[in-house]
DNA sequence: GATAATCCTCCAGTCACTGGAGCTTTTCGT
DNA sequence: ACGAAAAGCTCCAGTGACTGGAGGATTATC
């Protein structure tokens, strides 16, 4: 059979409940058919399309992205360019990303190097929280 | 003079004017005095403790340790473990996060490989988002 | 003393959900 | 076949961490 209700949507592919219904209200997934007694119920297509959203926000897409890549995988003889395209921006967004946080775990790291600071009075990690200049990272300017 | 108005303030510390009132209200900051004209005058203090916020929110600390980490700061003559502690569950957070976005890296870039897919009906991208199936990586796994 | 810039409060909106109240439908055991 | 329990429905409100606007008062500058 192939017929889900939202429960049985939910449990495959992992979206609660009240985000499919919200998804529907924000026009991400369609409006699917319903029983006589107004509950709704799906069938395989819905479920993939559903897959591929939680998929792609699993690894952190943009929702603008998310519509962009869906709008563009329904025509199958399409070129693929403008999806390829997407994913390189968010593998070069991701790239920056970590570039930053690597960044960022040197500050964490040396703020509680040197060790054994005691009391907060001499405590480098609140020494550099507390006046940027001893931190020498420019934080916004990567950005 | 160790007067500012509150758009000295915002100016001194990079805090947008109606975040400064933002956090006012949720308690980050307390009501500083008013002139005459009920406008908010702050003195160097204040500024030091919105510096402290901003540089630890750019870091990306989360609001309960940096809530944490203001209060732990303020007797200077208090051990400094916790404040080091939040500063080390961080540090971990961070680590996790750059091995999570080094495996989405991978992922990303193993999309994009095999090159010329072509049409959306062939493209890997597609397919791989289609269907975790063909992902290889658990997600969910190591959060 | 006029005028521009800044400030005030209050309220609404953002994003991506999440949860509850109160009611109806479906499912399941007997 | 019937009654209880589970799951569904709609509507509305709330979250976190801000951001922006309306409409009006105050301050700074020339
Ligand atoms: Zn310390
Ligand atoms: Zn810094
Ligand atoms: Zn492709
Ligand atoms: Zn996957």
């Amino acid at each position: 059979m192939s017929s889900y209700s939202i429960g049985d949507l939910s449990a495959q592919s992992g979206v609660k409940v009240p985000t499919i219904r919200y998804y529907e209200q924000i026009g991400l997934i369609a409006a699917p058919a319903r029983t006589e007694g107004n509950q709704r119920r799906y069938g395989s297509a819905e479920l993939n399309r559903l897959r591929f959203i939680a998929h792609a926000r699993d690894m952190g897409f943009a929702m603008d992205s998310l519509k962009s890549m869906l709008s563009l995988s329904t025509r199958k003889d399409a070129p693929c360019a403008k999806v390829d395209a997407i994913v390189e921006q968010h593998l070069a967004e991701v790239d920056q990303r970590i570039k930053q946080l690597t960044r960022l775990r040197g500050e964490l790291a040396g703020m509680l190097s040197g060790g054994h600071h005691g009391t907060v009075g001499e405590c480098r990690v609140v020494e550099v929280l507390s006046d940027h200049d001893h931190c020498g990272y420019e934080h916004g300017a990567a950005a």
